[in-house]
DNA sequence: CATGAATGAGGTTTCATTCAT
DNA sequence: TATGAATGAAACCTCATTCAT
């Protein structure tokens, strides 16, 4: 017996993204290995996994393709807040900010998962790790602006502090995914804004 | 006789030993689905996968035995860490120190994967959490003290100091780990000073 | 509008024709399981593999046709070869040059596979055994002749002379079907013709 | 549950000669692609066809296992039977049926197969199309050798005879296989008698 | 008629676990 | 205690076939 089946083009790309969406939430849970076809099958209520295979050519695929999904939205987000204008405080906390919310969208943790088994393009680890570094050298940038404007010692370490404050943002969320902040009331603007706050203020001659 | 005995049972203790920490490696390298049973025994240099079941009752106990090591480790460091003396500054860059000599052990993570479909005793879970909450207030009780004697300004929100501390320094782990830092020519060590450092001058009064 | 339908129906002969012959070489090439309904669709351009089933029930009977049609081609070539007139030597040159023809037109192999889990009629395959049997008998026919003529001993075994030569048809075809002859630089023809005189005068009186 | 294992050595060379008994059986008769796994391990007595995996890594190797072993008589058996002495009626008898023996034995088929797809290594059948023109050279040698004592014309062409009695043997094989000899009441050892005996003689001096 | 997405049965393969030896 | 062959459940994936459009 045969049921249920998306016709019109409408459907196939509200399917795909369904899947996609099924996939990434239970690849970042439980892992490559621990999620099966079956399970994103079911959840994206499709009545057989075999109907997977037709929009993905295999699990490997299907986890490619939400890698690229999380890189985009990863340098998306990067150029947005790159644009930012106002104070060195100001535009620290945006950018901050900005990288806290593509962490936040967990996608980012497939990317830096143990991927060596997977047949993927090895490219798509190479643009996110040059990514990276262009989220450092934006925040550089911005303090560096900052020293030349007589704010920052010239002796600051521009790199370390970068890094300082990106490595902050990437526990803060941790903390948050894990359920730590809401456990101890703490809200994660909250903690952003204070940081930066804190932090600039002890960078500041 | 009793020497044989002695001999044996030391050679158990020895071959748990290996099997834990091959075991530990391999689960943090390729999650929980993703190692095999075979190749923990392969690499821990026993005969048959089989023999591997007269040491640990199945899968599931194996992972709760190397994260309870981890449980342990974690108390131990925590506790030494408490018993520090000396500065406001001293005793929080050498607890910052201690959490991140823990974290950069990886079983740490171990505890942290979802393990939801894992029959393992909930209380491991909760003994994590809890000791989280520990850290925190080892922290929290640094800064009150700091409070106290004057150095810090009485509005400052210590909960949420001690999570924008360990955040941070979870944050470096993960950047250790996955081997920015190296890649950016910068130590972790360096990176946990300058930011304490940073950090205490920006909430100092 | 007549023209329109005869049209239509001209096409479809033509699909069917083309799908056929698709078909034909991926079953001599890759076996019947090996050989999947999406590629004969595909080669047979065909937009969907759900086409083919408007113009054959299943895989089975489409696979039936062609055996058909190899039938029938075996047929009407024997019937020719059977009407042959000339000297024995010529005759016996014509039919087996007829067999080679036909066993070259790798169908056959088709109708010699193993096809115990197919529900094709089983009259195919009988008619198909008795016409093998023809064969032989309108070369013993002709053989017979020879010996009424007084060109072979009359204890010549008539029978055993047809199968042989006919099995020796068999090994050309196998040997230059898989290239053998190729690479030996032996035409088909040649060994044919060789083989069939020195046959000849082997069992000449 | 778990049932009866072999246990000793011999038991588990004796099972690998089941498997690639049975095996070889299915793959002759339904192709690489129409024998299913679960059908070898079925009839190999196997509870599970998880255990065929045991002794071989995949489908194509087990596949690849039987082609050598296949190979490896079929050496075994020209070995043996260039090593004749006697008349050259003799020898080329003894070296026909020696052939006969090895098509027979119906693995040769599966070195013939279509195996583009197959993982194995090339070296096998390169090895056996250099088999194939040993056999030819071998026979060729024993003409040469009739040629040379003045039993055939200085004429004759060597090695069209040679594939012209090779080609019938493979016929008759194949009649043999099919079951036409039996249907006909014609016994293929006394087919390669006679054969052989009117081809000389059509081809003697 | 034609399409092609959907289905589901069935294939290959892996692997945790058991248990006879 | 130690072994490792055996098991079977379950994973991934393919493909003949159906049927809404």
């Amino acid at each position: 017996m045969i049921k249920k089946r998306a016709r019109k083009t409408e459907d196939k790309k509200e399917r795909v993204e369904t899947i996609l969406k099924v996939a990434r939430d239970l690849f970042i849970k439980k892992g490559f290995k621990g999620t099966t076809i079956r399970e994103i099958a079911r959840r994206a209520k499709l009545e057989s996994s075999g109907t997977l295979y037709i929009y993905f050519k295999n699990k490997d695929e299907l986890y490619g393709a939400i890698c690229e999904k999380a890189l985009k939205y990863n340098v998306d987000m990067l150029v947005e807040a790159s644009k930012s204008s106002g104070s060195v405080f100001e535009r620290l906390l945006l950018i901050s900010k900005a990288y806290v919310r593509v962490q936040m969208r967990s996608e980012s943790e497939l990317l830096s998962m143990n991927l060596n088994d997977l047949k993927l393009s090895e490219s798509i680890f190479k643009r996110f790790d040059e990514l990276d570094k262009d989220w450092i050298n934006s925040m550089s940038s911005i303090l560096n602006e900052g020293k030349k404007n007589g704010y920052f010692d010239n002796e600051l370490d521009v790199l370390t502090v970068s890094i300082s404050i990106y490595g902050a943002m990437e526990g803060f969320v941790y903390y948050k995914k894990f359920g730590y902040l809401d456990d101890l009331n703490v809200s994660i603007d909250d903690l952003v804004e204070k940081h930066i706050s804190y932090f600039l203020n002890g960078i500041n001659k």
